[in-house]
DNA sequence: CAGCTTACTGCACAAATGTTCAGTAGTCAA
DNA sequence: TTGACTACTGAACATTTGTGCAGTAAGCTG
């Protein structure tokens, strides 16, 4: 009963001090097991338990099931420029990576930019927070957007409003942007955002 | 030239998706190359690149070489009710727990709490979002910090003042707190806040 | 005390995986 | 044309690692 979840955390923590799960002879050789079939009988009940997964013939092929709290995370590129054209996920802009809870953002196909600005001061978005964005061209009206505005990035609440699309800061001191009057400006709707991040 | 970085890249994301670098063969399959040493020849170059590390004689010995960073995260316990005289770490009060990125906290002792109130929407932060905070007692004039006020938590901005200790809240509804004359009211400072996480 | 469960040992074996050595087609420069 | 370099193939071979089967000592349980 102690012993198994001795191990459930040996190897959790293996994965991820080394980057990859241990052998059924390391395990044995930390709780002094000198038998894989002594490491074996504590595995199939971490696996009867519904804590690890275990591909067959395999090498180190354990892996944890992701369940309720003991969550995993994502890796979201933090995008450095923005070029003209949406992002580039080549790893010359990449500006880094930010490890997010995976509970807390989707499944979809994220990436992070900073914020630049403070027209979202309203919303509690502030210049230099770090904002986790889905990429999804069809946001809903109410939302908030991460837009590309002829090469610059911003946030904006996006509203639909009869037949406009409006792009709306948070600041008085800014102006909504009115998508279906666009007059020469390239504009294009990146994602929604997840999530923000600030740290002091 | 770009074979390597899409090898590099292919490691990368068999890690992540699978939680166990590849093997030499799987490599091999994915890229069409039959021999073992097709695959080694790329794995020397990224080796002697400083991109990846090997751990001779053993099984998907790949690791990745953090350039930069560590890439690790801190598990950090959501508490939910915080009872008087501080929290409790027991597993009873925890809500669960939340994974952040190492570099975006620091090393110190930390737990999380989720935002009550709107006594601090001047500095954007809002009720709902999660506040991790770092155990400190002793924080310093200017900064935020997270105050269990009467059985109550509340983030407040900490202002020394000649002699006196101010709990300012950013929002003109709210007044500030004197800890020098704290009538009668129980309160404890439990940690300066680190980081707000907000999630859509 | 028999029978059951728990927590292993021990050994052989097979499959997976890394290593070594020899060789080759294609490209590029001198 | 020669020689160097790149990007591999192919075939052993050695190690690592998972699997199967038999057995056993220590605690319970009835």
């Amino acid at each position: 009963m102690e012993r198994k979840r001795k191990i459930y955390e040996f190897i959790r923590d293996e994965i991820s001090r080394r980057g990859r799960p241990p052998t059924l002879r390391e395990i044995g050789g930390r709780f002094g097991i000198s038998s894989t079939n002594g490491v074996r009988y504590f595995l199939d009940k971490l696996e009867a338990d519904g804590l690890i997964k275990r591909s067959a013939n395999t090498a180190r092929g354990i892996s944890l099931v992701e369940h309720g709290s003991r969550g995993g995370t994502r890796s979201v590129p933090l995008l450095g420029r923005v070029p003209a054209g949406g992002p580039d996920f080549g790893e010359e802009h990449r500006e880094g990576h930010i490890l997010v809870d995976e509970r807390l953002v989707g499944g979809g196909d994220l990436f992070a930019v900073r914020v630049r600005g403070d027209s979202m001061i309203g919303a509690g978005i502030h210049d230099g927070d770090v904002a986790v964005v889905e990429r999804d061209q069809a946001p809903r009206s109410g939302e908030i957007v991460v837009a590309l505005i002829d090469d610059e990035v911003t946030l904006k609440r996006l509203v639909r409003k009869g037949g406009a699309v409006l792009l709306k800061p948070e600041n008085d001191m800014y102006e909504d942007i009115d998508l279906s009057e666009m007059s020469g400006r390239n504009i294009s709707i990146l994602g929604r955002l997840e999530a923000i991040v600030r740290t002091y």
